[in-house]
DNA sequence: TCGACATATAGATAAACATCGATGTAGCAG
DNA sequence: CTGCTACATCGATGTTTATCTATATGTCGA
């Protein structure tokens, strides 16, 4: 994972509006713009900014059905962030070889 | 941990120059403002600053040592963060780290 | 085609933030 | 006491950002 990769998802998670609207995806599955704006005390157009930076930073994933945007979360995003956390912060050295494991794509 | 921390965290993670000084930190264990000034592109005016945040946001732990302070990455820190967004996120956790399992009260 | 609905975008605004130079504060050495 | 070093704080500045209203774009139903 890329530096900017890594700050666009901190970003991401900074802004305590923002956090909420994932965490409603996270737990409730799938959710269509209306229906955040509808438990967010924000107007439509905050809500669209924050889904776009949230797709943005590879969280969520839309899908187009009709008049429809429907917003996935990605789990794999937040797995790869932290284990890029752990790999930043914890580990003291972690390349001991020329041909260490890098197990991710983005 | 609260929301409040959660921010925090995030956003102290958020700014690249202020993730760099704690990963130089994290990696060379405990360091003074100097020697974190002498290996840094910004002013010591600013790395004081963002000090200061790391400190506010818990990752850091100073400790003052005649004229100089030293500060001291907090590895469990980072494991109730990662540990608190898998939580709110829904994710499996990939496995308990080393440093602290469920540090929840902090 | 027309109107209603869902979402995105444009433009504006106020707040937060990263950064700097200058200066204040505190400890050490003479 | 005097000067030096290490660090924090102050005030200013340019940039980013969260939010709004208004409007544009796109889709569906009649």
């Amino acid at each position: 994972m890329s530096p900017g990769d890594f700050c666009k998802i901190s970003k991401a998670l900074a802004d305590p509006q923002r956090r909420e609207l994932l965490e409603k995806i996270a737990s409730g599955g799938e959710m269509s713009c209306g229906a955040l704006v509808g438990c967010c005390p924000v107007s439509q157009a905050t809500v669209s900014h924050h889904l776009k930076e949230l797709v943005n930073a590879g969280l969520l994933e839309p899908r187009k059905d009709g008049q429809f945007r429907y917003f996935n979360f990605v789990p794999s995003r937040i797995a790869a962030y932290t284990a890029e956390l752990g790999r930043r912060m914890c580990v003291p050295e972690p390349v001991p070889g020329p041909a260490a494991a890098e197990p991710d794509a983005s």
